[in-house]
DNA sequence: TATACTGTACTATCACAACTAATACACATA
DNA sequence: TATGTGTATTAGTTGTGATAGTACAGTATA
């Protein structure tokens, strides 16, 4: 379900967290959908349980799954999040923007960048 | 000159990188002017001269200062760095929409954005 | 009820990075 | 020569990420 870079610097359970949302906020994973079991996706893995229970428990912090005992984690609602996210998308490219501008550049050189793109 | 922001999860060295980057880029510092010494810089900043000098080995490796041993450390010609992190800012906005893509976002939302602030 | 799944909690240990601390050495210059 | 530069080295502290092992509690089902 998941691969793992590690190439990657970022510490495991943060790419673990980071996947998973980006399954949840695509919607291939949905709604009342059951996660793997912390064992089951650390055999998977080859990673021990406990870096698995600190992904999920971030998972679960950030309102992307809750949790049954005994029976296991479940995909929340994703509705909301997924505009908090693009929001947050939108945020992080206007702090961007000011730091150019601290240089010198202007919104026309950003928006010239992506207008060149193909969509 | 620079303060720390202790609130902020990054390594002291990096923060102390990114400030002097700045500071040069936008040529409040300009071309063989001198750079604090070590010692001062953490006197000032009350942290070890060691830190200060992992900060100024990285500003040397990155082409923003050189050192001439006994004398000091000293700002290198800025011009080309503008432009390089020019380019590289508008690389990470583009590395943001390619995220924002992914959940469904287009290249309109994020100039939409930029575009509705005054400049 | 017994068994086998779930999640959760706790402790111990290791590795590594960031940082501090102290010291020593080499170079430049007034 | 004295003082201020950068550089190098070694040692120790702290915090984080990860592993390992164990134990416990809730759920489901044969």
């Amino acid at each position: 379900m998941i691969i793992l870079d590690y190439k990657d610097t970022r510490p495991i359970y943060e790419q673990v967290v980071e996947k998973f949302k980006l399954l949840i906020l695509k919607g291939v994973i949905q709604k009342d959908e059951q996660m793997p079991s912390v064992r089951s996706l650390a055999v998977e893995l080859s990673i021990n349980p406990n870096t698995i229970q600190k992904a999920y428990a971030e998972l679960e912090r950030q309102g992307y799954i809750y949790t049954v005992k005994g029976r296991g984690n479940f995909i929340s609602d994703s509705k909301n999040l997924l505009d908090e996210r693009k929001e947050e998308l939108k945020n992080r490219m206007v702090l961007l923007y000011k730091e150019g501008k601290e240089l010198g550049m202007t919104k026309a050189d950003f928006i010239g960048r992506l207008q060149e793109m193909e969509e």
